[in-house]
DNA sequence: AATAAATTTTAGACAAACCTAAAAAAAATC
DNA sequence: GATTTTTTTTAGGTTTGTCTAAAATTTATT
């Protein structure tokens, strides 16, 4: 019953998926940005993906994905992420370097290979970056999670996802000692620049707004 | 330098090699069969890996790989074989069940996925059918083998591949208890039916011609 | 060597996924 | 509410890889 879609077609579902779920209402421009693409090569896509039932599509009325869309796209979720963290805890990639690999092995279409490798993992909830992974039957646990900007003063939490994927954030996150799990807990906000200072386990650091935006905690 | 080809021309190298490793020389129609695809087709694409220099090309005089086809192609049977040997040895699966998602997976482009997916495995020899894995300069070590049916009498060999892939040839292996490495001898040959007795570590069974064509034996 | 058969190539089409330029519709602004 | 701007869609074209049918060439047969 699954059915084969082209690795084009499954891009389109995945970014309208992405926006869907961040800003809430997508548009053919947005889509065309998202895909590095020409709002005209969007239009096109969108009528296949309505005549395949993945999408509802009204022209110039808008658009988002069906239910049998969204299911598409979260599978296609599912195993980009899952090939990250193959690529991170067995591979020893880097973090930074496993996004674009992973792009084109989320596109191999056995199911049989991807729950196989699920189990080969251990089940992992997360992906290197902390996004959750969508179970095989496209169920995912969204966790309660803040941008350290928004975290009350002297809360504990942890490092739950990186929002930015570039080498430059791993490289001064690694400065600073930050990785996903790592405690840390706000003490002070400066107005002036918005930077934070920062308690962590054995030392106080200063945090820029730039970088506090991007590090997303929960509460523990 | 790496250069990216489409999955359709790697196929075409691939199938090329192939039939210029078996039968010597290669023509439009071998590769139309191989890739289940038609003549006019094949011409086409010949063409188009002429003008990339892969291949030697003269109009109805015939073709080969040009030394860099033919380092493409070595890279792809690297991959395919890799894979299918992470697909038994990692991930549990059957032996008849890798070579179409190894199919798929060969197209990654990646040389440091490849390369790292190597070193994870162990670098491995051959892949699990027996076929040897070329290296990351597409060097490779083409074992000295025999199919059984030349094998003279009374000597002890190994088996080091199996020329089919389907699963009926490993139901039938698997019931014989013959897997890559197992020691044999042919005691006797019949020339009624071409059946081999075989002395096997603590057997004596009896292999039929069509499949004794497939077990592929080096001595010991 | 002439003819028949098989193989290979060309010519012209088609589908998928993209493009540019122009037209249509919706949204923003005066 | 009319006009300008932005967004979206259509119309028509390109590339890659495929196809069928017909033509060119080679090989086999008499």
């Amino acid at each position: 019953m699954t059915t084969k879609y082209s690795s084009s077609k499954e891009n389109y579902l995945k970014a309208i998926f992405h926006l869907q779920e961040t800003s809430g209402i997508v548009t053919t421009n947005d889509v065309a940005a998202e895909l590095q693409t020409r709002p005209a090569s969007v239009t096109d896509m969108l009528k296949k993906l309505k005549a395949q039932k993945l999408l509802l599509y009204e022209k110039y009325k808008g658009f988002r994905l069906s239910n049998d869309g969204r299911k598409v796209a979260l599978q296609i979720i599912r195993k980009h992420r899952l090939w990250e963290y193959f690529l991170v805890e067995k591979l020893r990639f880097g973090w930074d370097e496993v996004h674009e690999i992973a792009e084109e092995l989320e596109h191999i279409s056995s199911k049989k290979l991807i729950d196989r490798l699920d189990e080969f993992l251990g089940f992992p909830k997360t992906d290197p970056h902390g996004d959750p992974i969508p179970d095989s039957q496209g169920r995912w646990v969204q966790v309660q999670q803040v941008p350290l900007t928004e975290l009350p003063l002297n809360t504990p939490a942890e490092v739950s996802n990186i929002t930015d994927q570039s080498s430059e954030i791993l490289e001064l996150l690694n400065h600073k000692n930050i990785a996903l799990g790592s405690r840390m807990e706000v003490k002070k906000k400066f107005s002036f620049d918005n930077s934070l200072e920062i308690k962590m386990r054995n030392s106080h650091i200063t945090i820029s707004a730039e970088l506090a935006k991007n590090i997303l905690v929960k509460k523990v």
